[in-house]
RNA sequence: GCGCCUGUAGCCCAGUCCGGAUAGGGCGCUGGCCUCCUAAGCCAGUGGUCGUGGGUUCAAAUCCCACCAGGCGCGCCA
């Protein structure tokens, strides 16, 4: 059984040894395992900088480094070299290749996947508003949120993806208003649900807006619902199962996947949110208003705050978003062990509230929360009622389009029209979710269609086509991929061929780290790093014309390892692996 | 005003959590490479006061403080 994570195996000997190293010339047992670096590759795989035991030991670093390599007799599977101030560590080279192919020929497709590690995470994210299509400012939550669900699968973890449905709160109300009584203005020329809806929304906000006698509209249809009037409760669940077939549809052609959609009013109309309510009233930092409205002194329960007053129940007896979250974060600590909530910063204040609540009630308050700046366009946010939005699914269209005149114009008299669709689909979708998951979540994003549907340098299209290329290798030899036979990993000594090893060698121990960082981020830096060494290999290592057989079969093994770990990749962020391009 | 986030070459972005060996890519620009496994590629060159100023440290893009600039939040909205 060939180890499924080669670099983490390799390490854990570079820790052994310098611990055993540290022991023998110094008597030294202190924990160093966070003290070894990856230093660049070029000087060493992995290091052990002797600063930290200088002063202690009254030695210059270089001398300590020096006295631990002379401490160490010669090894098999590493090279230990004092190299100034550092401990330096690099894995032989045949070993090395020998071992990451042996893994990911094993492995395959799951090569980079952790065994089940009966962890439960819910991730809940988009949770849009039914009031209308995704726009582009919302649509990094669901492209970074589905890629970090699929890092955190692949690290061995069950996880379960949610939508948070909005259909009860003063929105939904409004667009349910807006459906009833300004049929007039839905959007009768749309494809799709949610683009109808949106126009009958808009002008039901700006009726609300302008005259507020139209105000019981809205607060007759939220208590009903609330008092449990199943006729009204169907009204809306119509109204917003409508718009949610549309934003579904969008998140699907984004190969966004939900395992779940829980409808928000499940949680008031079978009492839990009752009950939870009941609980906060009991709380000694909860008050009533003269007129009748609830809320907790958020002061009181520790939180420091220009914002003292929390409400969770309205005059009117209703409930407000923080008291069906409270109620719902419960629900979710029962079904999962971790929960994660992908959440816009400007939720940052309510996510903190939710918490401080939660606690103040007993419960369990953990929640990891992955806060994600908006994406805006060059003249300013984005906003559906100045008409300043980019929707999601114009995106998809013209990235797809863009991708179409791209691959015509490289391949159009080579291809069929079929391939040429399936290819654009392929770069198009690829190109878009790579450029908006490539930058850290924090980062604001401005929006600029010649970045997000750029095709060159660092960008899918290059990892997708340095896949496109391992596999046209593969077929011209005459082999299904991942059916290359097993070749002498030993004649692989090249540098090109060393590197890339390495490279791909790193792939499971990172996915580790990433799911524990919880970042989706750095799975592009990797892919364009992976792809740019097979590139280099490509370029340095004829595999077809190989000198000799045994060295093309060698290659080949490479060539399909390569293949594997780039699919692999790629799948992390939710992009196709072309085969031909 | 208070709180949180961001500030790295003309442009976009890694690296910052856990301080260490010359700050990495990409775009752009200049020049070169298709009788050779897909040129969405490769090679060479160009370009950086890591917002500013202090501090801690043997060592700071990374930690601390102040300031500047931009974003977000401070609803009986979600």
């Amino acid at each position: 059984m060939a180890t499924r994570d080669p670099w983490s195996a390799f390490k854990n000997e570079a820790i052994a040894l310098t611990a055993e190293a540290l022991h023998a010339a110094y008597g030294i047992t202190d924990t160093i395992d966070h003290l070894i670096e990856e230093p660049d590759p070029e000087l060493a795989d992995f290091a052990f900088p002797c600063y930290a035991f200088s002063q202690e030991l009254g030695e210059p670093p270089h001398a300590i480094a020096q006295a631990l390599e002379e401490a160490l007799p010669p090894r098999d599977a590493v090279t230990i070299t004092a190299q100034g101030p550092y401990l330096n560590f690099t894995i032989k080279p045949d070993k090395l290749v020998a071992t990451t192919l042996e893994s990911i020929r094993e492995h395959g497709s799951t090569y980079g996947h952790a065994k089940p590690t009966n962890k439960n995470v819910l991730v809940e994210h988009t949770s849009a508003n039914p009031t209308g299509p995704l726009h582009v400012g919302r649509a990094r939550n669901p492209l970074l949120a589905d890629t970090l669900v699929r890092i955190l699968r692949a690290a061995g973890h069950h996880v379960t993806a949610e939508y948070y449905v909005n259909d009860m709160g003063r929105q939904a109300a409004t667009l349910v208003y807006g459906a009833e009584e300004h049929q007039d203005a839905l959007d009768e020329d749309a494809m799709k649900e949610d683009h109808r809806l949106v126009t009958a929304y808009q002008k039901a906000s700006q009726a609300l807006e302008e005259d507020e006698s139209l105000e019981p509209q809205i607060s007759e249809r939220l208590q009903a619902f609330e008092d449990g009037d199943e006729e009204m409760a169907l009204r809306f669940r119509e109204v917003v199962t409508r718009a949610m077939t549309g934003i579904r549809a969008t998140l699907e052609r984004a190969n966004v996947h939900h395992d779940n959609m829980k409808f928000e009013s499940e949680l008031v109309l079978n009492g839990t949110v009752d009950d939870v309510l009941e609980r906060l009233k009991k709380l000694d930092a909860c008050h009533q208003e003269d007129d009748g409205a609830w809320y907790l002194d958020m002061e009181a329960l520790g939180l420091d705050t220009e914002k003292p007053q929390l409400f969770i129940a309205r005059s009117d007896g209703t409930t407000l978003y923080a008291t069906r979250d409270i109620a719902y974060h419960m629900d979710k600590h029962q079904r999962a062990d971790t929960l994660i909530d992908v959440l816009g910063e400007d939720h940052k204040l309510h996510a903190q509230e939710v918490q401080t609540s939660m606690e103040a009630l007993g419960e369990n308050g953990d929640i990891d929360f992955v806060f994600y700046n908006f994406v805006s366009l060059p003249e300013g946010s984005m906003s559906t009622r100045a008409g300043r939005v980019v929707y999601l699914d114009d995106l998809l269209d013209e990235s797809i389009e863009r991708a179409r005149q791209e691959v015509t114009e490289r391949r159009g008299d080579e291809l069929d029209e079929e391939t040429i669709d399936r290819v654009a689909r392929q770069v198009g979708l690829g190109a878009l979710r790579f450029n908006i998951v490539s930058v850290q979540a924090e980062k604001p994003i401005e929006f600029r269609w010649e970045n997000a549907l750029n095709f060159e340098g660092a960008t899918a299209p290059f990892v997708q086509y340095s896949h496109a290329r391992t596999c046209g290798i593969l077929e011209n030899a005459g082999h299904d991929p991942g059916q290359t036979p097993q070749g002498d990993a030993s004649l692989l000594t090249e540098d090109a061929e060393i590197q890339l090893a390495r490279t791909l060698a790193r792939f499971p121990a990172l996915v580790k780290t990433w799911a524990n960082q919880q970042k989706a981020h750095p799975v592009t830096s990797y892919a364009v790093k992976t792809a740019s060494a097979f590139n280099d290999f490509y370029r340095d290592c004829p595999v077809l014309q190989a000198d000799d057989e045994t060295l093309k079969t060698a290659r080949l093994s490479l060539v399909d390892a390569a293949r594997a770990t780039l699919a692999n990749t790629l799948d992390l962020i939710g992009i196709d692996a072309p085969a031909s391009m």
